[in-house]
DNA sequence: CCCGAAGTGATACTGAGTACCAGACTGGCA
DNA sequence: TGCCAGTCTGGTACTCAGTATCACTTCGGG
């Protein structure tokens, strides 16, 4: 009882936490859209939002993170995905299929991740900062991707894994930028089969 | 005569510049391997160099520069040695010989390199710097790199010159983080190959 | 000898991110 | 009911990167 009513209490602190963070975001995504990146500064969004400067960064490590976390859960899904792939598949098939889950988000929604890459574009720090969480990913991957690799060499002298799950981001990368650049005439889904199978071939 | 009477002392001035800029570099180099990056501060490098934060801020634009500057310089010899190799190579093959232009850097002194990449390692903010140059590799290798390849495909739906250089500099810097991490027990050239292998086969 | 261009340094400013402290809220316990 | 401890919050002050501006010097050319 006791157990149920303070994991209770957790669960509402951590979706009011949760909502708070959702909240902020609308918010920053909203002025970043206004008036750039750049030009919004962390004050401004905290005003926005009602809240303290201070408390923002307890919330959002830094500025950019405030449209970017959500980035970082992605990276288990990721790994959780590519383990339930049968081992019979190459380990780059299974990425490319691990990627159903990215290709699944807003895909109902296409302007809304257009307006993202849009955003990102514009912005390099921004950029950067995605490819930091990204590279989260990667880390999480590369166990679990060298686990199907076959060899002689030392693990420690192996660049496989790491090519692998670099490459196959990079991939993800070039289609999302082509889908922007081509303002989705074509969809994410065949732009990302045409990357990936031109490393596969 | 007085045009190159000009244009001595134009290269001169640049020659100056050039002295200046490697000098604030090394003692750079060394505050950063003594103290780390993020506890020096540009202050300390300029104090240290004899020139005030404002001059610094003129010579090079971020305070990760005064390290990684001369790594733009490598985008263009990276393209000359592209378009030079014979176009019946697959462009793959291309792109890892063109990287013996990278190979050839402090060949001579691995401790130099192994040092360099160390230093990286403990810096995040200096890795993605890094890689933000190498951006600028890959926005001058895209166009070369496309011109070798055929389809039927619109050049704006195209990923694949994106994907290919990508990923080779993703190899690249693949092999790079291998080598640091067995304490360069194998070569950097053999560790390239095998990250090139692995998505070439 | 003067003139203009380029390089330099001092000062001041913005804004991100950090550290610290003090008050408010809450849930549990006597 | 009243107290206690942990957590959340806001305020203040600080460091430091990066930018803008202005005044001073240097130096080559007319």
């Amino acid at each position: 009882m006791q157990v149920s009513e303070t994991s209770e209490k957790r669960s509402l602190r951590d979706r009011t936490r949760l909502a708070m963070r959702d909240e902020v975001s609308t918010i920053a995504t909203r002025l970043f859209a206004e008036q750039g990146c750049t030009n919004t500064t962390v004050e401004q969004i905290a005003a926005e939002a009602g809240l303290s400067r201070t408390t923002f960064f307890r919330y959002f490590g830094t500025k950019e993170d405030v449209v970017l976390t959500w980035i970082e859960d992605l990276g288990p899904q990721l790994v959780e995905a590519f383990v339930a792939r049968p081992t019979t598949e190459t380990p780059w098939h299974s990425l490319r299929r691990s990627f159903d889950v990215l290709l699944q988000i807003n895909a109902d929604a296409p302007q809304k991740a257009l307006d993202f890459e849009r955003m990102l574009e514009a912005n390099p720090t921004m950029r950067a900062r995605r490819r930091e969480k990204q590279h989260e990913w990667e880390k999480l991957l590369r166990p679990v991707v060298a686990t199907r690799l076959t060899g002689d060499v030392p693990a420690d002298q192996d660049p496989r894994p790491r090519v692998l799950v670099a490459s196959a981001v990079e991939c993800w990368n070039a289609a999302l930028d082509t889908w922007r650049r081509c303002d989705a005439a074509v969809s994410r889904e065949v732009l990302l089969d045409r990357a990936m199978d031109t490393l596969s071939a």
